[in-house]
Formats: structure tokens, sequence, C-alpha cells
DNA sequence: CTCAACTGATAATGCGCGTAATCAGATTGG
DNA sequence: CCAATCTGATTACGCGCATTATCAGTTGAG
């Protein structure tokens, strides 16, 4: 209670022998459950040993422990952007819930590197050559801006990695639980199709991230398969909101029924733009987004494919675990999950 | 590439030095900026060690570092619930981005502590006798649900702690970051005070946490200050939802022109109830929260005490970087941190 | 020419723990 | 009565690194 005591060296294993009058190793059987390794305790050593660890208060080292041991329990999360602010928040919580739920079911805990920035605020895995994700026996990788390179020098490494989201690393074969975007992608344009609209535009974001990739296949896909259903199926590129709001009269002089979005804030400016023109969404033109995610709250509720990112999370946390109960299994773990949909207000059968 | 091969272990100091033809001590020097220590490398040798470490793809191991060295780097959150569940996130989500926040300007990692729980669901610090939070150099604590014995354990083991929020805990001096929530109560009535409110009511949860006491004394406080402008400032214990939905029409019937709940949720039944009754707000009743959490959205817009969250994670951070920097004083960290007022509508002068 | 001071490196040790190898004594069976 | 077995415990060692003490060689001042 004094305010500048020694600062207190914690007892050690050491310090419970002696005290016990026992040799360390049966310290050590005892707080590890005295069954593991080649050392046996009889009852009334084991008593003498737990009455000595709790005069003392000991508790054992966990550096310590990882070092002699092998494993720390704590699966990794990185990022590389800041994980809580609020407009990362809507991206993020899904997955985290997954995430953590299936960290919990391991009886894990979770690092969040948050260490990690080299200079100003960049975020990195590598910290002046010391790969900081070590803590951790293992980490998911989550997030759109990536060092691809950094990625895939990880990979080679062979540190134990899952990502939430399709990748595909250079010379590397990354492991990740992924969305089927190409399938919900298909499965939407067919709906679409279904409710009777022969000429839809789709407006791309100009990315070429796998994801988008991936709606990229799936609406080519769709596009061959409708082919006698479907009298257009285009791609236009607009970058920004900006150009959205250009294009959408454009689109609606040409006859498009059906806009596809790659998200819902795009989905959104469409809106907005066909409003503008006196359209109605979705009397006289259709809306739909491919991704739910917006950065600022949507004025519309959008038909939209909405990502299992809950389920992406946990998916990814249990292929991680696979890997490192089986490290000699080199080979990459995949796991695809299907997408939902989310029946918002701007979708409907064109005007005959 | 191949897809079994044998587990490949990590590449360790000595092996660098092996290679680059010197002791492992200057490897040791050449990783950790070959200052610190009372060893001193060459140019030459330096680079030739680099060379050796690029060439093996050494990475040194956190835990052996840990141990030798005595830190982490990792600096731990617990939480007696799951982090990341809707409910949940809505509470915790402004301390998170504080604790972040600080966390990263830190350069420290950040731990959460989901693998403690020790049968069924529930979380704890104290895991078959050994204290999980170890894994960090230090930790802070939030949350509501509580085990008080192994908290006074904690902090009598002398681990680094800090609490977000007020806790005065039997034989242990916590160190925390707390919000003003006695001032910010009293600030509240003396506002409702001054647009002329004589006969106020709180309606008190019941609970005895150190936050809630806060408040009655706040509330107390007031009541002693203003005791010439009001003729009653009472109050009154709604343990649930009925309670208030009962209650309402009581203390209108005895007059009293403003009532004070502890959280959204009851300032969101009292209105409910007030409306039930043919009663506007705030034109015939004022309503105000001294809080802002609310599980369900409410469906008002409430005036309320605002809990500075973010602020108060990152100054519990802060607390607890200054316990690491200066272990040896032992005495407890305190911030305490002004709360904000949000002006809803729900509170405005009473009925001439 | 000698001793001090400095540079660049090595050897040795300890951090706290898990565990394989080992050992002393008690029991048992033949 | 002795070898075989089992129980309960000890010793010794290694995990990968940081650090301290130490040492050989070089330089410089007096």
């Amino acid at each position: 209670m004094n305010g500048t005591e020694p600062p207190r060296k914690r007892p050690t294993q050491a310090d419970v022998a002696r005290l016990a009058k026992v040799s360390p190793a049966v310290v050590s059987a005892v707080v590890n459950g005295r069954s593991g390794g080649g050392v046996r305790v009889g009852d009334r050593t084991a008593a003498r040993v737990e009455q000595a660890i709790r005069q003392l208060g000991y508790v054992p080292n966990v550096a310590a422990r990882n070092l002699a041991g092998g494993r720390s329990d704590i699966i990794g999360v990185f990022t590389y952007e800041a994980l809580f602010p609020m407009d990362a928040m809507s991206f993020y919580h899904p997955f985290l819930m997954g995430v953590e739920e299936a960290v919990e079911e391991l009886d894990c805990h979770l690092l969040l590197f948050t260490g990690s920035h080299v200079d100003g605020r960049r975020r990195a895995i590598y910290k002046n050559g010391i790969n900081t994700l070590q803590h951790a026996d293992g980490a998911v990788i989550v997030g759109q801006a990536e060092n691809r390179e950094e990625l895939t020098a990880l990979l080679r490494e062979g540190f134990p990695a899952v990502f939430i989201g399709r990748r595909e690393l250079p010379g590397a074969e990354a492991s990740y639980a992924a969305a089927d975007y190409s399938g919900a992608t298909r499965g939407l344009v067919e709906r679409i199709s279904g409710l009777g609209h022969r000429r839809i535009a789709r407006l791309h974001g100009g990315s070429a991230h796998e994801s988008i990739v991936d709606r990229d296949a799936g609406f080519a896909a769709a596009r061959e398969q409708l082919a006698g259903r479907l009298d257009a199926a285009d791609v236009f590129v607009t970058p920004h909101s900006g150009a959205v709001t250009e294009l959408v009269p454009r689109l609606v002089e040409q006859g498009y029924t059906c806009l596809i979005a790659d998200d819902c804030d795009r989905a959104d400016d469409a809106c907005a733009a066909a409003e503008q023109l006196g359209l109605s969404v979705p009397g006289d033109l259709s809306v739909a987004a491919l991704s739910e995610f917006s950065l600022a709250p949507t004025a519309r509720d959008v038909t939209t494919v909405v990502t299992p990112g809950r389920e992406m999370g946990a998916a990814a946390v249990r292929l991680l675990a696979d890997i490192l109960k089986n490290p000699s299994d080199r080979s990459p773990r995949r796991t695809v999950l299907d997408c939902g949909l989310h029946d918002g207000g701007t979708l409907a059968a064109p005007r005959a």
C-alpha cells in the first residue's frame, strides 16, 4: 500500500518450488494438469504446491510459456486501416463479429495490430524487417487497401494467414474465406431478367480488386447464359459519383430499364439522377446494387446483394485454426460462401 | 511450393550468426539498432549480417524477445461480454475508438481477451489460476457486468490495469478514466431549474454501480444547492420499463413537470407513457436522460447527457502508458472528463 | 616505449518455463 | 530373495533472445 515499493518482481515457478520444497518440474506439472509430461505428482505434494502457489500469488509467465511450448493462443486480425472509426466500422463490423465469435470458440485471444505503422499513419506488416504479426499464432487479414508485395512476402514466409475475401497473389497460394460474388451477380441478373428487363446496364466502379473481378465474371456469365432473353447487358465505367449522375440520362435515353451499381452509394446516386429526370424508381427505372456497403447512410432502401460478412469472418478463423492444427499440410484452405439478397424498394418489373 | 515440406523451422539468431560468421550477440545488436547495449558493430560486419538476415528471411521471435527483454508492446482490453455483437457494439464502440487511437499512438498492439471464459460463456480474468491478461503489458477494463473479487485480486497482484469508468474496489486503489457524471447531473438539474421547472422527478434504475452512484450524488448536490428554487426533487426507483409506464401518470398527477431518466431507453418509455395520457413532450412534460445509451434505437430524440466515450478510452490508455513507463510509482492514476449534453427535443420550459 | 583509452567483437549468463531423461524407493511376482 | 515394475520426484537441457562482462587489437598521449 506504500506508494513506492520496489516494483515487486513476480514470483516464478522456482520460488514456488522452493517454498513447497519440490523441484520446479513438479510445479510445472501441477500447473499444467500434472498428466501431460513424463512427470507424475502425488496428491499430497500437489496440494502442498497449490498451497504455495496461492500463498505467493504465483502466476505463470506467458512469454516464457510460449517460448518453451510454442503457441500463444492468440489469433491476429490485420487491417491496413484503423478499425473503429465510424466510417470504417460499418464495413468491418460484420467481419469482426464473425471473427470474435469463432476465435472465442477456439478459446483464443484476439490481437488487433494497431502498432504496425512504419512512418506516418500507414500500417505495415513488416516493421523494420520484423514481421509484427508474429505476436499471434496466425492472422486473419481484412480490408481493401493493401500492400500486395508485403502480403506475398508474408505467405512465402509461411506465416499462417487467411484472407477475408478472395486474393490472388503472385507466386503464392493464399487461403481465404470469400463470398461468391460471381454467383450472386449472376443470380441478380437472372432475377432482373426474370422480371422482364431486356436492357441492363452495369455501373462499374473501375476497380480491379478480386471482389470486383468476380462480379465482372458473374455479369459476363449471366449475359452469355441469358443471351436470347436480353437485348443488352453492358458495362459502363463510372469512377466517381459525378460520372454516375452524368451517365444515367444517356442510359435512360438508350432504353436501359435497369441499372446495377457496384455498391449502394452508387446506386443511391443513380436513383437521385433518375428522379432528377422526373423518373420514378422503380416505376420507370429499376436500380440494384452488388454490395450493401456505403460510406454515407444512403437515402433509399436499395435492393442489393448482401455480403455474408459475419460468416466470412468466422469461416476465415476456422480455416486458420485448421492450418494451425495441421501445419504440415501447406495447401491453401478456401471457403466460398453464398451471398444474400436484400429486397429493397428499387427493383421491379419494367413498365409494359 | 511442395504441399508437404517438413514444417520448416524458422531461422534463429544463431542461424544468422553462423551464416554471417559472427556471434549471436552481434546479430542481436544489428537487429536492435546496434546502439543500445554494450555491443558495438562495425559497418562492414553489420552489412554482412543484414545480408544474412535477408538471405535466410530471419525474423526475431517475439516470445523470446518478451522473455528476455520484458515487454511485449501489447495493450489489452478486457470486457466481460463479447465486444462486437450489435447491441454491445453501440455501447463499446466509442470507448474502443478512443482506445485504438491512443494505443496506435503508443505504437502498441491491441489485444482483446476473447479466450478467457472458464466454463460456459462467462469470461474471466483468471483461468484456472492463471492471469490471462498477462499476454499484454497492461490492460484497460471496460463494461458493466463484473466480477469484483477477480478485479480486486488483479489489482492486488499489481497488474497494470486501468478502468474505463470509476471503480471503487475494497482494499485496492484502482486507476481509471471516468466521466464526471456527478457534475453532469448537477448541471442538467440546474439547467432544468433554470428553465423554470420546480418539481423534478428522477427515474432511477436501481443500480448501485459507481456510475449511478455518481449521478445520485450529483442529483443530491443539485437539490441542496437549488433548495430555494425547487419545490420537489425526488427519486423514484423504476427497475424496469413497466415500472416507468406505471409511475408516470402518478407523477404527472402530483405536478412534476420534468422527468430525468437514467438512460434513453427509460426516457423513451417515459415519453411514451406521457403521450399515452394525451400529454405532449416537451409541451406538457419535459423529459431528459442522464446517459445516451439505449439498447433499442429510441423513437425520440431525447435531450441527454452524453458520455465522452472516445476521450475516456484514450485517456485510459494514456494512464496505462504512464503506469508502464513509471512502474515504481504505485499510486493510482485518475482522469475525470466532462460530459456533453445533447439537446434533443424533449426538454423545454414548463407551461406557464 | 608504456599505459590508457577506444573499437569491434565474443563468451557467458539469465529470462521462466516445459519436458525428456533419469533416479530412488516401494511393490509385486515368481 | 531378486529382478521387474510402478510411483513419485529430480536433474538437465533447450526455447530464442538481450545483455553483461570480457577480450584482442588498434591508436594515441605522455
